[in-house]
DNA sequence: GCGGTGGTTTTTATCATTAAAGACACCATG
DNA sequence: CATGGTGTCTTTAATGATAAAAACCACCGC
């Protein structure tokens, strides 16, 4: 088999249903109306109906096309629920790459990690070349592909570009006109930020979202698709390292915090330069922690 | 076939000239020996060795091949020289999207784009997913790529970006010791233009590379991998860009000397508010040349 | 014992196959 | 005669198969 024929399966079964709802001898609507209806092209509706008609379920051909009998549930294909999409290739690799530190320089294996992942070896590939601009990953001189690793030098490279495209975004936050959303949203997570404040002795697990949402806030005000593209990859690996480093959380969140409100503050007295100032001290410890906790995964 | 055999047959080719020199009975080296000599495994080196045998060129097998008779140039393989390689099918990509202004939107044709360029469906499709970061590109739901063009929105988010990588990296040149080499460079580079200044009545043509590594040298002074990986991106879609929009050339060259020698001035006497200013208006100009460039060449 | 060789396994790039999508022309029916 | 439907065919991209290349291992001869 070539291509997957989970298409055909799935118009198969959804035209069953379609059909359970009606009585034998009815006629069927056109090949095009039925097409759209299932959202699949004319192709795939004439390859269900033909195999209706040799299973008896259907009778005639063309236009005078009839129900023979109601389908039974036997009539269902089966169809197998494989390969997970892109997003959850994703979410994997990294969790696999930064969970197990893998050693910088590994040589990856095609074939191995698809059928780790769950994925056709043709999409595995498709995502490393995608991930190339990441500087995650090398391409080997005559094929295969080679882990760079999440060494501390790229930890330290990219909260370095972290903070040159955030406090940009403040630069920009600040210059907003006053009717601006940004402004309401900013007193919004201002609130989230004192309540979740009151309650930090049981909810400290809570921040590492309201962190990631903060800062996207930050980023939003920069309408740039190439910061945005960035940002999701910024977010997504300080994102994984709130997940590890469990030591001081509570008390490294409560500060975080604190730190947070200093620039909220600043940002709402328009004040550009302390906002870039506490964004700086910010983004500092948040490199330190992201540092710290690198160093004590590599440890265990 | 299902791998190109063009390793074989280099390796067949190179292991002939190297018996051309040799006399008729004289051994040869050990296989290990002979792959490391050319570079390739020993898999190669064995095929090699078993054609030559079945041509009669050697004789005998294992440790005891000797040479039977000097080869002819017609033992030669023929190798065929199709396939670019990765920086040409960049180049050749960006060409055709920048020049034939490809409509926004286009759907892309693999099959077809790889005969165009020559290069397997396969390379190709990697490429595209590598450069689905730079957001020129885009993965349609169901198979195929869409083209998002390079439009002038796309232009100006560039630029703006641009200018924020720039900025930052001015903020880091004036803080280096004086003794950096960079200081040298920049000294170096300023003499260079004060003599294009001289002879720009002839010379005004040579103004688009001497930008590019004036460019390069500011962004250089920021050790960081993912400015480099754009910056690399910029310089690409703005060296085209150069290459088009011919009117006014020669003014806009000399002012845009002009405008550079401000911003050496500036970083020389350690002014980085008059530095940065300097370069904000420097890449104000180079922006609108760009918008302009897009405009005429989107009406021829 | 050591270097070399033969055989075997693993892995990746390409090829051939096939499902899906779309285009076109003809036919039936009002 | 016009409109909508169907049959056929072409094009396209995803996938399984496959061969080249590299790596590994065990054995042999000196």
């Amino acid at each position: 088999m070539a291509r997957t024929d989970t298409r055909f399966r799935q118009s198969h079964n959804a035209m069953l249903d379609m059909l359970s709802g009606m009585a034998p001898g009815a006629g069927l609507p056109s090949e095009v109306q039925l097409a759209a209806q299932f959202g699949v092209s004319r192709t795939v509706i004439r390859a269900v109906v033909q195999k209706l008609g040799a299973d008896g379920i259907l009778q005639g051909s063309g236009r005078g096309k009839r129900l023979l009998r109601v389908p039974k549930p036997k009539d269902h294909l089966p169809l197998r629920e494989d390969y997970i999409g892109r997003d959850e290739l994703e979410a994997r690799f990294l969790d696999w790459v930064l969970r197990f530190d893998v050693p910088a320089g590994t040589a990856l294996n095609i074939t191995q990690l698809a059928r780790q992942f769950m994925v056709p070896p043709h999409a595995l590939q498709e995502f490393l070349a995608s991930l190339g601009q990441s500087g995650l990953i090398e391409r080997r001189p005559r094929g295969g592909w080679r882990l760079l690793g999440f060494t501390a030098d790229y930890a330290v490279e990219l909260s370095e570009f972290r903070q040159v495209l955030e406090l940009n975004a403040i630069r920009v936050f600040t210059t907003l006109p006053d009717d601006h959303p940004a402004w309401a949203a900013l007193a919004s997570i201002r609130e989230e930020h004192l309540d979740l404040l009151q309650r930090i002795e049981q909810d400290f697990h809570d921040f590492s979202r309201l962190d990631g949402r903060f800062h996207a806030l930050l980023n939003s005000v920069v309408r740039n698709r190439f910061v945005a593209e960035f940002q999701k990859v910024i977010s997504l690996i300080f994102h994984y390292h709130y997940q590890w480093d469990k030591t001081m959380e509570r008390f490294r969140n409560e500060a975080a915090i604190r730190e947070h409100l200093t620039i909220i503050a600043a940002l709402q007295a328009r004040d550009t330069g302390e906002a870039k100032a506490r964004a700086r001290a910010h983004l500092a410890t948040s490199k330190e922690t992201l540092l710290t906790s690198m160093r004590g995964h590599q440890l265990a």
